[in-house]
DNA sequence: GACGATACTTGATCCGATGAAGTAGTTGTG
DNA sequence: CACAACTACTTCATCGGATCAAGTATCGTC
């Protein structure tokens, strides 16, 4: 069993870093960076504060600052003053922005690829090792 | 179908962003960046030539450089003159360095801490799955 | 209205990524 | 053997991202 997870831990590694170096290349295709990708894509849902941005980023605030002011130039994004709060600012994704979030997506193909090699079953069952492993098996 | 991959693509999406949170979180518990902890990893098993780090990697010759260098002053690593060919240079991890490693393979407790939250038969597909998601089912 | 807390910005510094240019050693060709 | 083309690595410059300390503006509360 030891051995099983060793194994196991080294495909993990393989994966994640193929993973990571796909969604590189697809933000660099389409002239971002992957940490103004995942920025843009986490505010193509909904406006979100810079606080916001941080915390789920995991990233500090002066951090967020600087990505959103490159995005900001690049007309992707705006910042608003926040609806209730004078001290927080809300960015908002432009029009421009959200045709390169969807460009973005489409040029991520790994996810979809590498998924569209398993069987039905193993679909299955990988979403329910994920959901155990996320902790959502409550 | 689609609802299926679209619901595993952003569970594989939170998976890879914990795994990585969790890999930078260790490095710099033994105060390495990520991308150090990694050189250092590749270097651990054996000496590697500059240009094989770039390559496997992913990166251009003069990243490795760099980094090698901060090892290199932080008593990690050193160069040595390549065996064959006097263009090249191998790293070669010192006692200090594997001691680092070792410390950052303890820290790294993510993928032992979520596979130990699998059963036996859940780790069996997961690796398989794995297996056919990494193209080594052939 | 004054105080402390909160939200963001600014400036400085480090590290990593990238590209162009340079140096030294190697290989292939005549 | 001589020379050119190539390879392995380094250096320099620049940019983007991460982090920390300090600063500004607003909020909430007493």
């Amino acid at each position: 069993m030891v051995d099983q997870v060793g194994s196991l831990g080294q495909q993990m590694w393989d994966f994640v870093y193929a993973y990571d170096a796909a969604y590189d290349r697809a933000a660099r295709e389409v002239g971002l960076s992957a940490a103004q990708a995942c920025l843009l894509k986490a505010v193509a849902e909904r406006p979100v504060t810079m606080g916001e941005l941080a915390s789920r980023l995991l990233c500090d605030a002066s951090n967020v600052t600087q990505i959103v002011t490159r995005l900001e130039s690049k007309g992707l994004v705006r910042r608003q003053p926040g609806a209730r709060d004078g001290r927080s600012k809300e960015v908002v994704i432009t029009p421009d922005g959200a045709v390169l979030d969807e460009r973005m997506r489409v040029a991520f193909t790994f996810p979809v690829e590498r998924l569209g090699l398993l069987s039905s079953d193993a679909r299955d069952a990988l979403g329910s090792a994920l959901d155990v492993m996320l902790g959502r098996d409550g």
